[in-house]
DNA sequence: GTTAACAAGATGAGCGCTCAACCATTCCGG
DNA sequence: CCGGAATGGTTGAGCGCTCATCTTGTTAAC
């Protein structure tokens, strides 16, 4: 057996403080979105990308893959918000062991209440802290992280649906 | 009403980018770490701060502060590992309210037998796809973010005054 | 000293997630 | 065609976490 390949000092210190950052953010962002829209971090990214599809609809194997989300949780989220009235699912034309995922107007209007707290939110705990230079490293390391991962991992290589994000519901 | 400050492309990206590299890194450490060890990260974690004690033993608050946790979740995540033998509790002798969490000699083993894959899993998700200067990126914008949210709004929650908060009876 | 405020933990309900099945449908090699 | 593999999606158990609440012990004001 290979001797194992411990972390130096640096590494350690680059992990600690990914594992923390990482803890810090999303625990603020989704505190603060489950406390002023009452979902969580995945739901608001679910309805965001359901918000910029075609009719705003999507099968739930294209949801899943683009919100980066198993089909089990997604299974279960969208079970979830049918039950809240934000999504709809009706059974796919062309293949029938699809399901297709269509974001009610609720769903619509939950979202675009949700969003602009939720991007102050955002704004105030990543950006308002770091320096363009550190914005650009931070960047930089996640997007080479994605690749990285994103091949060998449980989940499929998906192309980001464009330069929009999260902001579908600003745009209407 | 303030106008949203909305985030642009640059930020997008970059917000877009940690949220998804957050998750593909912890979900594959968490994943490797739960199948080879039978623990999740925050255990692991908890193990970890309680080894390099003094006897093995701290207080309930003062892991729950070095291991990033909130009281409620350590005390479940505690009796937990109770349950397994990985940790007793003992009340604290000088504060009768404090209970004193020490890590078992089991307790030491399984985190010795846990370490040396979940390090390798570490270099292998984290370090082996960045370079050096990347790294140094990371860490540089994640040791800034803990700066930055650490000091107000960290962890003890914002407490509204509840029923028996103070001020109950003349707030409302 | 009494009493109100506060701190340390524990606890239980509720929820989102994973994992491992499971059913239904479609695809594909003979 | 047929039958096995692959695909799409759901389901239920189990678990870790949060939130609100509760108990017990400490502190401090008067």
């Amino acid at each position: 057996m290979e001797h194992t390949r411990w972390l130096d000092e640096d590494e350690q210190r680059t992990w600690r403080a990914f594992l923390v950052a990482q803890r810090l953010v999303l625990d603020r962002i989704e505190r603060r979105l489950q406390s002023n829209a009452g979902m969580p971090q995945a739901y608001y990214e679910i309805l965001a990308r359901l918000s910029e599809a075609p009719g705003r609809t999507l099968r739930m194997s294209v949801l899943a893959e683009s919100s980066w989300s198993s089909r089990s949780r997604l299974s279960h989220a969208v079970a979830r918000m049918e039950e809240t009235g934000w999504i709809v699912r009706r059974s796919c034309p062309t293949d029938r062991r699809g399901q297709l995922a269509e974001l009610t107007e609720e769903g619509f209007a939950a979202l675009r209440a949700a969003a602009p707290d939720h991007v102050e939110s955002v704004r105030e705990t990543i950006f308002d802290g770091l320096s363009p230079a550190q914005q650009a490293g931070l960047r930089e390391a996640c997007e080479k992280l994605v690749e990285h991962l994103s091949g060998t991992g449980r989940w499929p290589v998906i192309r980001d649906s464009g330069p929009d994000g999260p902001g579908a519901a600003r745009a209407s």
